[in-house]
DNA sequence: ACAAGATTGTTTACCTAGGCAACAATCTTG
DNA sequence: CAAGATTGTTGCCTAGGTAAACAATCTTGT
């Protein structure tokens, strides 16, 4: 059992959450809380990477030329979101935007040689990272969670 | 099937996520994000109550008494943030802040009767809306994910 | 052909949720 | 009783996202 704040637990009967706990959004919530917490203390401690920017990056370098909007499509976000995103990718060296030939409106988002070093690095932080985090689960159950997961989107 | 976006998907090979999706992360955030957009368009929308604020609001119900310190302990965030999350509910009218007897400097916070109302109100539409956005499980599906998440954290 | 309309990236303003640091008032303890 | 810890509060900051407006540029109906 871990130890978060365990300290004040036994003092006052316990501290209840009521019929939340009842609830699967309760229980996501808190999964997905912890999971954000785990992958900063990694990740975004080491590379500045946080799990939105990985997203981008990911959906980025598997779809390579990619226009903006169409990010902002795939990755359910506001246009002027993706704004900041690509500007601070960019920043970073990791992606360029590229002048499309056909449409003078829109870029073509790419990894630059830079940036597909980097990502294979933070892709096996990312690996472990995860792995340490289902450490509790067997490899089935693993397995098992994320199908259960994905029948809720 | 929900057809949020499923337009542009055909066009261009599938718009791939590349190798997070064998990652539980991934699926956990996105399994969150689906919940919370599936609250905020039942519960939140009618009762103007974020997840959040109800997390709140049921730890003050069944912890009648407890302190702004202690409710920051147990929802595992900064008192300060509790100050902003206490004002809202005591300006709803849902809960109020009751004078210590023992020590001047904190307050004991209590549902107001009318907050009593409310979540009662409020819980049979998280119970529903719960169910509803866990349409896809069978009960004991249900059951088993819940105890999945429970173990990572 | 070309006017009307749609799309792209951007800026600006705004909101929520949270952390961190400082602070006065108030306990607690050596 | 002095020194230290705790409580609630404020102000400032960041991350992430929305919504509306805009100029530049495509696309389309006629």
């Amino acid at each position: 059992m871990p130890m978060t704040q365990a300290k004040s637990l036994d003092a006052e009967a316990e501290t209840s959450f009521g019929p939340m706990t009842e609830e699967l959004g309760f229980h996501l919530r808190r999964a997905q809380v912890a999971a954000f917490k785990h992958f900063a203390q990694s990740v975004t401690a080491a590379e500045g990477i946080t799990p939105g920017l990985y997203g981008m990056l990911q959906v980025i370098a598997s779809n390579s030329g990619l226009s903006q909007s169409r990010l902002a499509e795939v990755m359910e976000v506001d246009r002027s979101s993706i704004v900041k995103v690509v500007n601070q990718l960019t920043e970073k060296g990791l992606i360029k935007r590229e002048a499309s030939a056909t449409d003078r409106r829109s870029y073509h988002l790419r990894m630059t040689s830079e940036g597909k070093l980097a990502l294979r690095r933070i892709e096996d932080a990312v690996a472990r990272q995860d792995r340490e985090f289902s450490a509790g689960l067997s490899e089935d159950a693993r397995r098992l969670l994320i199908s259960l997961l994905k029948r809720l989107y």
